[in-house]
Order: structure tokens, then sequence, then C-alpha cells
DNA sequence: TCCCTGTTATACCATTTATATAACAGAGGC
DNA sequence: GCCTCTGTTATATAAATGGTATAACAGGGA
């Protein structure tokens, strides 16, 4: 998987990281089980620095993504908390949602904006 | 409308500020040409420091939720760019919905929280 | 033994966040 | 005119964060 970092953007780089990531299982690019490029290889491919990539894998890890193994390096393990992840999911679309209310965007075009996105992580 | 600031959070003052405003907003806490208080005393109201309050209400301003008169200070005033607007909340959802469906949250459980969250906001 | 892994520690610098003062200009009320 | 309210601007400071740069350590595989 190509793994793109916006320099200019205003998310921190280890972010940036972390969501790509996770894009990535999520479009099963990243299946269970593989292996991410060492910290320092991936740092050399990105052209960053091997404490970036040691900070994005150890918050993957802390959020349940990848577990982290001193002879393979970080691998992908999902670890499914329904009920955790459902409130972080929640509290996520509050905040856009929010937003997307003040803006006149109806029920329904949030609701097909989730369709078109679903579509295109899982596939049609 | 109260507006609460958690001082342990991740979040910055002035980011918490932006999203509690925009979520009056939503919720019809505040409406269209009703002034915000002055930034000196919403900042003492809250106990922070004007330049924390005048940060958010400037943010504000920029993302067209607000304007801002040197007379009557802040006042809601939100600005309808529908095309952006669709943008950010895809974007928006893109993030939580590629972390949602790693930790195996299906389509429906989020259009069932999409209803919810709606429900919450403009009241049944 | 050599090389690869993550881990840890230290130092450094730039940026961001938040605070603290201070002063300025426009506008409204008296 | 005077006072007071608005936002605006300019500094300065302290703390935290983000990113880089080295270096050294320990575990495991070839």
């Amino acid at each position: 998987m190509v793994i793109e970092i916006d320099f200019n953007s205003d998310d921190a780089i280890y972010l940036q990281l972390c969501n790509q990531i996770i894009l990535g299982i999520a479009t099963s690019q990243f299946h269970e089980g593989e292996q991410l490029p060492s910290v320092r290889t991936l740092a050399e491919t990105i052209g960053i620095n091997m404490h970036t990539v040691n900070k994005a894998y150890s918050i993957l890890q802390q959020e349940g993504f990848v577990k982290i193994d001193r002879r393979k390096g970080a691998v992908i393990a999902v670890d499914i908390n329904k009920l955790q992840a459902l409130d972080e999911a929640r509290q996520g679309l509050e905040v856009v949602l929010a937003r997307a209310l003040c803006k006149n965007i109806s029920r329904n075009e949030i609701h097909n904006l989730i369709d078109q996105i679903y579509d295109s992580y899982v596939g049609i």
C-alpha cells in the first residue's frame, strides 16, 4: 500500500500516518496478520524521522489496530471492542453532524454520503 | 447557553469553544443574528484568557458561522456554501467510517447513529 | 557473530497553545 | 466631550507539542 503524507497539511505527520494505515485496513489493503514496514524502513521511504513513525505505530497499538512484536515489528491485529468503538464513532459523528446541520445539509444527504463512502471502502 | 470546557481534554480550549458554539447553533440554542458574549466577558465567565476566546471567534468567522462587528461583537451568521460543506462533511465522515469499519461496525449501525444524533439535535 | 527488530534516552529546535499586559480606534450613551 | 463598551494589535513569556538527530540497548533470527 502506498502511504502518502502531505507535508503542508495542518494535521501532524504521525496523525496522517495513523489515518492512512487505518484507511488501509478498512479498504482491505492491509489484512489481519500482515506486517507493516519497520519503523526505520518506513521512515526512510517517506523521508521522515524514525520516531515519528514509532509514535504512529504506538498509537495504533494503543487504539487496537496493530500489535507490536519485537521480532516482527508492527502487525495488523484489530482488537474489537464494539461498545467502545460505537461510542467513539458517535463522538466523531456528533462533531461532523453539528457542522453539517448548521450548513443546511439534510439527514438524507448524510445517509447518502455514508453509503457512498462505505461502498468505496468495501467495494460495491 | 452553557459553554463547558474540559481543561483535562486533549483538545485545545479554543477548539472546544468552537465546537460548543457550533453545537449550540445546530441545536438552535443560538439563532441567526444572536450576539455572542464579548471576548472579554466570555473569557471572564469561563476563566480563560481573552485571546483564547478571540482565536475561537476568529476561526468561527473564517469557517462561516459568525460575523464579527466592532460594535456588536460576534453575531451568529451562518454562511451556506453547500458544496464546500458537503465536501467537509465527507472528509470528516471518511475518517470516522474507516475506524468504524475496522471495528466491525455495520453500515446500518452507522445509519442508526446518524438518526439518533440528528433527532437529538433537531428534537424529535 | 552479524544484522535486523523495537525500545529508550537525550538533546535540540520550531511551532502551537495559553496567558499576561498594554495600548489603540470605532461606536454608543450620557 | 467623556466614559465605556466593542474588537484589534502588539509584545512578551511559559509550557506543551511535533519533529529531528544521535546514540545505545536488548531480543531474536540467520
